[in-house]
DNA sequence: CTGAAAGCGCTTACAG
DNA sequence: CTGAAAGCGCTTACAG
C-alpha cells in the first residue's frame, strides 16, 4: 500500500501527460465524440496510469449539475440492525448538512480494501463510519489510517481511546437478561453463542457467567454452544443442547434470529415454548414480536448510538478536537412470552 | 406553490441585500467570529428572505472538500422491502457515476411536501425514485413537476406512460398462487386485502378473483377481509375469519406480514397450519421463513425493478430520451409448508 | 470587524 | 477534430 500523500491528480495532469488540452481530456472522459481515436487511447492510457477519476464537485459546480439521486422512501416500522444504523448516521449527517454516501458489501469480498479505497477516494469521504463486522477488520483500520480519514466504530470489539467508537454495554444487559431467567428458577441454562470475532460474543457470555457466579450456579460446560448470529446455526444449537441427557429448561440465545431457530427446532419436536422450555434472544428485531411465542429479549439504542458517533465524527473532520474516547449504551431487558418460571 | 422556476440565490444574492461582502454571508453561513451582531443580522434575515442555502459543490470545490459521510457496511441476508430497493438503486447509482442520497420519512409528515423540496433544493437532486406509498401522492408528483425533477415511480397505482415507472405482475402472482392453493381442493378459501390506495392490493385481490372464476369457486363476500399490510391487522382478519359459522379451509394473505398475524392468531386458538387452514403470504420476506410454518409466498424481484427503473432515470437527466414506458416484472411462487391439500 | 482577489477543477460556449 | 477563455459559487489567504 502506497503511504505517501499524493495530490489527487487533475485533468491538467492526464492533459499534460497525454500532451492535450483539458478540453480533449473532458471529452474522452465523457464520450463525446469527435476525438480521433489515437488521440483518445492517450487520454485513456494517462488516465489509467494517473488513476484519475474526476472531481465530483468541479464537474457538479461547472456543469451545474449534482450528480446525485435522492431516494425518498417512508419507513416501516420493520426493525433491521442496518436500517437502525442508517437512521442514526442519516440524522447525525442532516443536522451537519453532510450527505451520507452508502457502500454495501455483499460479496465475501477478497478486493474489500480496493473498494474501500475507490469509496473514500472517488466522493472524497471526510469521514467513514463501519458497523460490526467490518469494525473490526486491521486491514481496514491501517487502510483509512493511511488514507487519513478518520472513522466511527460502531461495536468494535477492541476498546481503543484513539478512535470514535459507540459500545452497547453488552455484558451488563446480559448479566441481567440471565438474571431475569435465574431468578424465575432455571438452573439449568444453555448459552448459545454468536461469532468469536464480534465484541459482544464475548461479552454477553460474560454477563451470563457473572448471573450464574452471584446466584451460585455452577456452569456445565455443555450448556454454553457456539451459533454464528443467523437462525440455521441456532437450530443446530438448539438441537445439541435438546439431544442432551439432561437438557436445560431455559436458553440464551445470543440475538433473535438464533433464538427463532431455537424455536423452529423446539416446535419440530414438540417441545412446547415456554412450558417445557424458557428462550431468550437478543436485539428485538421485528421478528421477535411475530415469531411464537414473542421473545423475551434485549433491545439495543442502535439509532442513538451511531447518532452520537456520526456527530463526533462529523466534529472531528470539522477540525474540534473532541476526547470522549468510547461511549458505552446502556440497554432495556424486554420481557415476553417466551420465558416463564418453573 | 410557486410555479415559477427562479434561480437558486447565490452568496452574492444575500451579500447584496445585506449589503455586505460575499465574505461576511460566509462568515455568518459558517458561524466564523469576527462579524458584528447587527451585522450578522442582517445576513441571517437576508438568508431568509431569499431561501439561501449554500451551494454543496461550490463549498466542496473551493474548499476542498466533500462534505460527505461514507458508511460500508456488510448487508445480512435479512430481507426487507426498503433494503431491496436501497440495493438496486445504489446497483444503478454505482456504476453510473451517480451518488445516491436518502430522505427516510417517518413521521405522519404534515410538512411532506417542504421536507422534499428542501432536499431536492439543498442537493440539487436531478432525479427522485419514489417507492409506494409516495409514488402515489398526487401532491408530490405535482411538487417535482412543478421542480423539474423527473422521478421514477416504484409499483404506483396509476400507470402513466409519461413517467418511469416498474411494476410486478401481482394480478398474474396473485393468480398463481390462488391457483395452487385451489388445486389443492380448497373451496371455501379467504382473502385479506392490503391497503386500498396501494396499486397492488386490487391487482392482487383481482388475481384472486380470476382464479376462483376459472375454478368455478363462487366467492363470498364474507371471506373478503380488509387489512393495512401489517401483522396486527392480520391478526384482526384472521379473527374475523376464524369466527365466522364457516370459516375458511385456506387464507390468502396480501403480505407476510398479515399472514404472519394470522399464524398467531390460529395458534392462540390451537387451530393447526397447514392441517386445519392453509395459509398463504406475499413478499418472501425473512420473516417468512422464520415463522412456524414457514410461509407459502410470492416473491418479487424489487431490486432487478428498482435497477431497470433508476437505471432508467439516469438516462433520461443525462439527457437521453427513452420511451419504453411502465414496465412489468414478472413474480416467482415459493412453496413452503404453510399449505396443503385437503 | 470587514472586504478584494485568487483559485478550487471542471464544463460550456465559442473559435478555428 | 482540437483548444483557449470564461465562469460555476464558494473558501482561503491576505490586507486593512
Amino acid at each position: 500500500m502506497n503511504s505517501v500523500m499524493r495530490k489527487r491528480p487533475t485533468i491538467h495532469d492526464v492533459a499534460r501527460l497525454a500532451d492535450v488540452s483539458i478540453k480533449t481530456v473532458s471529452r474522452v472522459i465523457n464520450a463525446e465524440p469527435n476525438v480521433q481515436q489515437d488521440t483518445r487511447n492517450r487520454v485513456l492510457v494517462a488516465v489509467e496510469k494517473l488513476g484519475y477519476s474526476p472531481n465530483v464537485a468541479a464537474r457538479g459546480l461547472s456543469g451545474q449539475r449534482s450528480y446525485a439521486i435522492g431516494l425518498v422512501y417512508q419507513d416501516p416500522q420493520e426493525f433491521s440492525y442496518i436500517k437502525q444504523v442508517l437512521g442514526g448516521a442519516l440524522a447525525a449527517c442532516e443536522q451537519a448538512g453532510y450527505s451520507l454516501l452508502l457502500r454495501p458489501i455483499t460479496e465475501p469480498e477478497n478486493r474489500l480494501l480496493d473498494t474501500i479505497r475507490d469509496f473514500v477516494r472517488q466522493s472524497s469521504l471526510e469521514g467513514i463510519v463501519l458497523p460490526v463486522p467490518l469494525a473490526d477488520s486491521r486491514d481496514v483500520q491501517m487502510l483509512l489510517e493511511d488514507l487519513n480519514v478518520p472513522i466511527a466504530q460502531i461495536s468494535p470489539r477492541d476498546l481503543n481511546p484513539n478512535f470514535i467508537q459507540v459500545f452497547a454495554d453488552d455484558e451488563a444487559a446480559s448479566h441481567s437478561i440471565t438474571s431475569l431467567v435465574l431468578e424465575q428458577g432455571h438452573t439449568r441454562v444453555g448459552f448459545i453463542k454468536g461469532i468469536d470475532s464480534h465484541g459482544a460474543t464475548g461479552l454477553r457470555l460474560a454477563g451470563f457467567e457473572r448471573a450464574c457466579r452471584e446466584h451460585g450456579i455452577t456452569i456445565d460446560g455443555e450448556l454454553i454452544v457456539s451459533g454464528h448470529f443467523d437462525f440455521e446455526s441456532g437450530r443446530l444449537a438448539a438441537r445439541h443442547l435438546f439431544d442432551q441427557a439432561e437438557p436445560p429448561s431455559a436458553i440464551i440465545a445470543s440475538n433473535d434470529d438464533m433464538a427463532a431457530g431455537v424455536l423452529f427446532e423446539a416446535r419440530e419436536r414438540n417441545i412446547r415454548v415456554p412450558e417445557d422450555v424458557s428462550v431468550v434472544g437478543f436485539d428485538d428485531t421485528p421478528l421477535a414480536q411475530r415469531i411464537w411465542p414473542p421473545l423475551t429479549t434485549v433491545r439495543q439504542p442502535i439509532h442513538q448510538m451511531v447518532r452520537s458517533a456520526v456527530d463526533r465524527l462529523i466534529k472531528t473532520v470539522g477540525g474540534v478536537s473532541i476526547d470522549d474516547g468510547p461511549t458505552r449504551f446502556s440497554c432495556d431487558v424486554v420481557v415476553r412470552q417466551s420465558t416463564q418460571g418453573r
